[in-house]
DNA sequence: ATGCCGTGGAAACCACGA
């Protein structure tokens, strides 16, 4: 089974995109993030149309989150990151499919840090990495897997120099995600990869993909159930050449059915 | 490298992103 992620940075105005990516890449489950579209603009019909269910948590202008599965049912389990009732960001959603739970999320960008925007990344990532233990608690195989708004390390950009004042690679997030993973994930693509340059962001400006200037920020985390399950792993990263474009290329994982 | 580009929504510019 291929799981995807991919921040599409507006659903509707990435819509070619992501149908021609749906198509070629053809993922099982496919987790998107950035909708940037209200919960009635979702466009439905044409994912249906491309042969996806799908359940979505829109919001007006920012954030947004859904899942797509290929001809299997999807059974929401959550909307939202439990811990803070006055978070109405959209930015998590998660569901049972094919037997397995996969949480869909777009962990807050930070910046300007320091300030109010970074403390609330860093409170997002507490309650995230709280809510992962109850997760990993149910013994049942888990999927987390989005746009987490963190370079792990140095490993993870072409330039990390150029992001050391950036909350993506300040120390308090690298330190957030570290305990996260701590808890009992593996982190797939660097498992499937240990030593390889993997990016999965570039800039929109300063010819940022065309040298190749990127980032490693969008991941997934599976618990210990995918130990010997997990086969093959990458980034789309044509996708992210093609017109009109993400600023983010689809990353991929294929596991194997139990 | 201080958003240089891109998206969405409101307003003919602004907020936000990473």
């Amino acid at each position: 089974m291929k799981i995807a992620t991919y921040n599409v940075n507006g659903v509707n105005g990435r819509l070619p995109v992501l149908l021609r990516w749906l198509k070629e890449s053809a993922p099982d489950v496919v987790c998107l993030q950035e909708l940037k579209a209200p919960q009635e603009k979702f466009p439905l019909q044409a994912i249906t149309d491309a042969g996806y269910n799908a359940i979505w948590y829109g919001q007006k202008s920012w954030n947004g989150v859904a899942i797509l599965a290929k001809g299997m049912e999807i059974h929401e389990t959550r909307r939202g990151l439990p811990g803070d009732p006055e978070d109405l960001h959209s930015r998590y959603i998660e569901a049972a499919i094919n037997g397995m739970v996969i949480g869909c999320l777009y962990l807050p960008n930070g910046n300007p840090a320091p300030g109010p925007k970074f403390d609330y990344k860093l409170a997002w990532f507490k309650r995230l990495t709280a809510y992962s233990s109850k997760l990993l608690k149910k013994d049942i195989p888990v999927i987390l897997t989005g746009d987490f708004n963190v370079i792990p390390t140095e490993q993870d950009a072409k330039k990390p120099e150029n992001w050391v004042r950036d909350a993506l690679f300040f120390p308090e997030s690298r330190d957030a995600y570290k305990k996260l993973v701590a808890k009992g994930w593996t982190d797939a693509l660097r498992k499937l990869y240990p030593d390889e340059k993997i990016y999965t962001f570039w800039d929109y400006f300063r010819n940022a993909f065309a040298r190749d200037s990127g980032i490693r920020i969008d991941h997934f985390l599976l618990s210990h159930h995918f130990d010997k399950r997990l086969v093959a792993g990458g980034v789309d990263r044509e996708v992210r050449s093609w017109e009109k474009t993400s600023d983010h290329a689809p990353v991929w994982i294929e596991v194997k059915d139990r």
